[in-house]
RNA sequence: GCUCUCGUAGUUCAAUGGAUAGAACAAGGGUUUCCUAAACCCUAGAUCCAAGUUCGACUCUUGGCGAGAGCACCA
């Protein structure tokens, strides 16, 4: 809002020297250089054959007063940079308490609905380390999407049919696990069958018996008995995981449904947009630039790019909606190509609505990660021992321990280095140091707040909402916590939860740094003001931490 | 080979084309009679190379060099 305050008045001075021009304004990195910064006097230099400065304080001489507004300065090359006023952070302050667990909420995305799909899961593979990158962007989008008012249905698409899902159920029978399924075994019969698939030509042709038994759903078989108890136990660990991680689904729709509804597209659409070849059902993506591969094997199964389309169908029968977003692993990014290619020409309105992000690579210091090999820490295991450090870090700075307390900071730290980094860049793990508690870490971010909240604890009604500053000078903590909404807005129409989290540690990190030089509980007139500061700083820190999917314990 | 990403301190990451390229970890030094030291303060340290566009380039263009991903019946 003061965004706009400020944009009007240069347009204004502008219009007054005659001068027509896009304004655009910036937050300066160095808050020193003021809360707004123009550049419109040096873009305007040139084409007005004016020097930049001095076009720059013609500018400035033209901006009408406003409350809001403490100076405008002309600074560097030619820059136009606006100092906002004490009056204005202290209402922002007021503001901020008021609005509490609504505080970073605008209304961008007012009456839209958005299908948000993530975290799809390979059932009968484990939920590695690698689907966690998946699951905490595409929930920090979810979330981050809230704030901006849109309508936003969370959806996921299990593979329930797939050669690999043979792989594992021949591997249970082979191992004789079908009367004692867990979510262990499978993880270990999957890889027992991929290995053997490889090395035995007779049990390569049994695994693509069940394959097709499978797909063509013929009940009754043993196979048949173990897939089901397998898919059971594989979407149960599903759902007890993304729960555990904050993620809910309004719903599930699986390959085996889409593979049906895809083929149906597919032939239906052959020759005209698809062709045969070499048994095959095909879509020449090399005509368009892209390449060409199969929708329908030479078996009669829909691949997983004619399970895309048939997904496509069927979001688009059950839902109206004004954007499908699927959020997938960059390695797929090729394949979307492709699928939105075909949708352009089955129908446009398809491609027209859907958008598929993709997030980068997470790999370990100690190498490459692959389901293949069986060998991948689990999201859990993880978890876990991370978990287990968080009690002894209690422990050792003598607060009490919390189970609970601890398991929040785990995912936070998980959470946080993985929404740290830039949407399509790979993120490199080294499991030691990038789950450490301190510096730019989540658990950093969770202290700050728990530490914020015990003093407004200890304080407890002294808190003054009103708006008596007491003397207190502007603080760098205000002149961030205004930009909340705007950051949220920003990393929603940019889909980059990372803007979210940089914020955030600045934030935090000037907080730490005020509350390092001066005491809150000092009993002078300020005391209100600044306890009310600390609560703005806490809201916010919680607010922004729950878009990234992150709990912010009261203690820690 | 073709298509597409990406090269920033020792390491992991930032920087809507803007001001002196910011943090964190690691290294070295300091801070606890005081609200949570999972904190704070100080020191040292970086844009792969070469041209070009621009008032201004880590960012855009071209060419090198280097890393990764995808390219027909896996997902």
């Amino acid at each position: 809002m003061v965004r706009e305050t400020v944009t009007k008045l240069v347009a204004e001075a502008l219009q007054k020297i005659g001068l027509e021009g896009e304004v655009e304004l910036e937050h300066p990195s160095d808050l020193s250089h003021g809360d707004f910064s123009c550049n419109i006097a040096m873009v305007l230099a040139k084409e007005t054959g004016k020097n930049p400065r001095e076009l720059a304080e013609e500018v400035v001489q033209n901006i009408s007063e406003h409350e809001d507004i403490e100076k405008v300065e002309v600074a560097g090359p030619g820059f136009i940079n606006f100092h906002l006023s004490e009056d204005f952070f202290t209402e922002q302050t007021a503001h901020v308490l008021s609005q509490e667990k609504q505080w970073g909420n605008s209304d961008n995305r007012k009456g839209e609905t958005i299908l948000l799909e993530h975290s799809s899961p390979n059932l009968f593979k484990p939920f590695h380390i690698g689907h966690l990158v998946n699951n905490s962007l595409g929930e920090a989008l979810v979330r981050i999407m809230r704030t901006t008012g849109a309508n936003v249905i969370p959806l996921s698409f299990p593979s329930d049919v797939s050669p690999g899902i043979a792989k594992a159920v021949w591997g249970v029978l082979d191992k004789g696990w079908e009367k004692e399924v867990t979510i262990e075994k499978i993880g270990k019969a999957y890889a027992h069958g991929v290995q053997r698939y490889d090395e035995d030509e007779r049990i390569k042709e049994r695994i693509d018996e069940i394959n097709k038994s499978l797909y063509n759903q013929e009940k009754g078989t043993p196979e048949w008995e173990v897939y089901e108890k397998g898919r059971g136990i594989s979407l149960d660990y599903f759902t007890q995981i993304t729960t555990k991680l904050g993620s809910e689904f309004d719903e599930l729709i699986f390959e085996s449904e889409s593979e049906i509804e895809g083929k149906k597209i597919v032939t239906k659409n052959t020759p005209k947009v698809f062709e045969e070849s070499e048994g095959a059902i095909i879509f020449r993506g090399s005509k368009h630039g892209l390449f060409d591969n199969v929708f329908i094997n030479s078996a009669g199964f829909g691949t997983y790019l004619t399970k895309d389309i048939g997904l496509l169908s069927l979001k688009f029968g059950k839902h109206s909606f004004n954007k499908s977003i699927t959020v997938t692993d960059i390695e797929q990014k090729h394949h979307f190509e492709l699928v939105k290619k075909v949708a352009e020409f089955v129908e446009p309105k398809w491609a027209e609505k859907s958008l598929y992000i993709q997030h980068g690579r997470l790999g370990l210091t100690s190498g490459k990660i692959s389901s293949r090999t069986g060998n991948v820490p689990l999201a859990e295991e993880i978890l876990d021992s991370v978990e287990e450090r968080a009690l002894e870090k209690m422990a050792e700075s003598g607060r009490e321990k919390g189970k609970e307390t601890a398991k929040q900071v785990a995912i936070a730290a998980l959470k946080y280095a993985i929404v740290r980094v830039g949407m399509g860049k790979n993120i490199t793990f080294d499991i030691e140091s990038s789950l450490s508690f301190e510096g730019d870490t989540g658990p950093y971010l969770q202290y700050t707040h728990a530490r914020a909240r015990s003093i407004l604890r200890k304080a407890e009604e002294q808190r003054d909402d009103s708006v008596n500053r007491g003397g207190l000078a502007v603080t760098n903590i205000e002149r961030l916590l205004y930009r909340f909404p705007n950051v949220l807005a920003h990393a929603a129409k940019e889909y980059e939860p990372h803007y979210v989290a940089n914020y955030l540690s600045e934030l935090a990190s000037t907080f730490n740094t005020w509350y390092a030089h001066e005491q809150v509980l000092d009993g002078s007139t300020a005391q209100g003001y600044k306890l009310a500061l600390t609560q703005a700083v806490a809201t916010t820190l919680k607010n922004g931490l729950w878009t990234l999917g992150i709990e912010a314990p009261e203690k820690m």
